[in-house]
DNA sequence: GCACAAACCTAGGGCTCCTAGGTAACGGTT
DNA sequence: AACCGTTACCTAGGAGCCCTAGGTTTGTGC
């Protein structure tokens, strides 16, 4: 019986790979053991459980994140570095759509908090927003605004939840010069 | 062998109920039949599958949504109309995570179509938006950018996605208020 | 070549989903 | 009250998934 050369890392990566082919949801051990011909009961000598395979898929697919929008907002500032930003998140999610969803799982907190890449990407989102002069809590409320109108629009959109009225690009376009307009004029934020 | 009564509707209640309790994910056929005590088999006559259930509990979560947001903006207009909307948006979503899970679970779109409670929706935030004298093509992309911060914030909070440093609720008014003031200054709209 | 560790396998139990067929309950009619 | 037809329940069983325990085989180091 010839060894498949399995390791974490690896059983991880196919697990993320398929989640994008065939949905977060439908990754099983089963299926990824399949994917490497050999038994699900061969598995468990790299992962704990399920719930290990999925926690280690969603921390792969964090740290993907976070080098994608690290990389986009590079060397940019002001509305430049925003819209690289969503627009490397939207990029990343509509590409593996199965990794973004694990991304978005409930992850328990201990682990989030020992995760460079969780840590990372609250970094580059304050990074990002020091353009806009925000004080606190008006930074952390932008932040929250932020991450929760990007997280929105790519899982509605992901969905099949925009009807075909109008080009969902030129929505999310739009949406961003509306929320760089919000930024720069912050309500309850002292005047310049 | 007395009957339990079953009905479709009174299966489709439970299987929500459940969904509130333990996650829509762990909702089953078996968890709903154990909770009438009877066996997984004897639901088959009153869904087809399991996948019937499902979209069941997400139509009953669309028609719930819908009375929540009419009741709650009945009789108001502006910014007090949107935060009504909004409030309501998300004290079910608070409410009913189970439910507003399912609510938020991919639909075969021609199921959707025929769902009251869907179009309802639609109607609702189109009739909401209408104190902001947008036209087309701001007035879908304000429609997108309100519907995907409520679902963005609200499932960030449901998954504890924020951390403790800001009280959650502020950041939301924060949020509201300046998605009340981006509507009335949308970028891009001819000038008042 | 030998010894050891561990990656693989089989076996099996528990759980879920779902179909098919049998039995019993229920409602309507006489 | 009895009868009949319908169908809501049950049992039985097969397939699939999760996971543990123990056996076998592979790969590595000496």
């Amino acid at each position: 019986m010839a060894r498949a050369g399995l390791t974490a890392e690896r059983v991880t990566e196919a697990a993320a790979d398929l989640a994008d082919a065939i949905g977060f949801e439908n990754v099983t051990v089963s299926a990824v053991a399949r994917s490497f011909g050999v038994r699900d009961a061969s598995l468990y000598s790299h992962v704990k459980n399920l719930q290990d395979l999925r926690e280690r898929v969603t921390l792969l697919a964090a740290g993907e994140v976070a080098d994608r929008i690290a990389a986009a907002v590079a060397g940019r500032s002001g509305k430049e570095a925003m819209t690289a930003f969503a627009n490397a998140y939207r990029a990343y999610a509509l590409a593996h759509p199965g990794r973004y969803a694990a991304y978005q799982t409930p992850l328990d907190p201990a682990v989030a908090a020992r995760s460079a890449a969780y840590v990372r990407n609250v970094e580059l989102t304050y990074a990002m927003l020091r353009a806009y002069d925000l004080d606190e809590p008006h930074l952390t409320d932008a932040g929250r605004l932020l991450r929760s109108t990007f997280h929105g629009y790519v899982t509605l959109e992901l969905n099949g939840g925009f009807s075909h009225s109008r080009e969902v690009r030129a929505s999310w376009d739009s949406a961003l010069d509306g929320l760089h307009f919000l930024l720069q004029h912050w309500p309850g934020r002292p005047s310049d």
